[in-house]
DNA sequence: AACGACCATGAGGATTTCTTCATGAAGCGA
DNA sequence: TCGCTTCATGAAGAAATCCTCATGGTCGTT
């Protein structure tokens, strides 16, 4: 799967948030600022996906993938929009195979939505289940297993624990886990991380995550 | 996959919930009420799966369990247990490949765990989406999908439309839905499926469920 | 050993989800 | 049409989950 990503987005920290993100997960990306910019950038055809903020200054979003469109470039394209102006957004979808997400959204669920556009068919078999050791993660159930019991985990319990399985034995940081599992904009003076990996260490065991001190939590060795 | 079931159940009530549900999903069942015959007709081998209570009488579901074991009889067993015994359970596990469930369970929860033990690694690969006309379901983000629009459901929202995909025209009960989503033993006369209905059309429209008066619900036409 | 920074943890309030209940509308048979 | 059953729907209480806050413990450094 080539994995060329065109990010639109004019605000520098989403823009950059996105932007390692999918780095770090093997993609390769651009960023511009504007919509004029975005529009000759993503008709080159030398993108394979494009994410789309729809708050941009000067041509707006839905004028560029309005552009793209009756350019007949197919690229998919991801939409980033605000909360309160979903019903708009879902207008502008009709017909297309383009999915959106309002802002503030999760790493995570950015990721899905842009791996699902990638993966045309049924190539690269989704991984349903993720392991370490002898603990498991069933995606699709959202149960977790050891060996001597099954493990039923809340919403936050479940993100944080597969952001753990997906990156055994790294030592995570407290602002790596808020935005993966609670989103870019996440208040960064709260604790809930810690509350979280509490509640999870309680349903796995303590000795599974480890505290690096000054650092942040990991799983395992 | 070869589907031989014994169950493994006194109450007649419960034993026949799952036999009948395991019945319309493809499985030959046997059931059984007391320890002694459990055991000696798992003890033959003929079976690929047991589904065992804990709480029977005479000879109890762990002597049985333990009986099994000791004769080197390894066919998978799915236990179900009282909420409040789970920590007996547990320890009963240990070391096994086995599977424990709490009474009262959805019967969707045991389908779930009896088919995993039925498929030892990575045949059959899992249907991950659900279709009906331009709405799908994907089973391992739990959104739902329109041409212009994606939907998130709750929990039970999310039961329910996948119930409903997965029965696809088909008439489904009250009765059904009841014990498919909510357990066996949900109160009879509640109208949770009547809410949780309407909550689905408001999501996803009021024209693709309909009414069947006098009988129940159906999606699609 | 003492201090400060960092972490663990319980409790409680906020929010979301789930369920019940009451009321009125719609369908069906007499 | 009338009367009865079935269904639709809003509202409110119950329960689960989520997040914040306050307190006390632990670790590392000086």
């Amino acid at each position: 799967m080539s994995g060329r990503i065109l990010i639109v987005e004019d605000e520098q920290r989403i823009a950059s948030f996105v932007e390692k993100g999918l780095r770090a997960n093997g993609f390769t990306t651009s960023v511009v600022g504007d919509g004029d910019t975005a529009l000759s950038w993503a008709l080159t055809g030398d993108f394979d996906l494009v994410v789309l903020d729809l708050g941009l200054p000067g041509r707006d979003g839905f004028a560029v993938l309005r552009a793209l469109r009756e350019a007949r470039v197919a690229t998919p394209v991801v939409i980033l929009t605000a909360r309160d102006s979903v019903h708009d957004t879902v207008a502008g979808l009709e017909g297309g195979a383009d999915d959106y997400m309002t802002k503030p959204f999760r790493f995570e669920e950015l990721l899905a939505r842009v791996r699902l556009r990638l993966r045309p068919a049924d190539r690269a078999p989704e991984v349903t289940v993720l392991r370490h050791d002898d603990l498991s993660l069933d995606l699709r159930t959202r149960r977790a297993r050891l060996p001597d019991a099954v493990i039923d985990l809340t919403a936050r319990e479940f993100a944080l624990l597969e952001l753990f399985l997906r990156h055994p034995g790294q030592v995570l940081s407290r602002e790596q886990m808020l935005s993966h599992v609670w989103g870019y904009d996440f208040d960064p003076g709260s604790n809930v991380v810690d509350v979280y990996v509490r509640a999870l260490r309680r349903k796995i065991g303590n000795e599974r995550i480890q505290t690096v001190r000054g650092m942040g939590y990991r799983l395992g060795v």
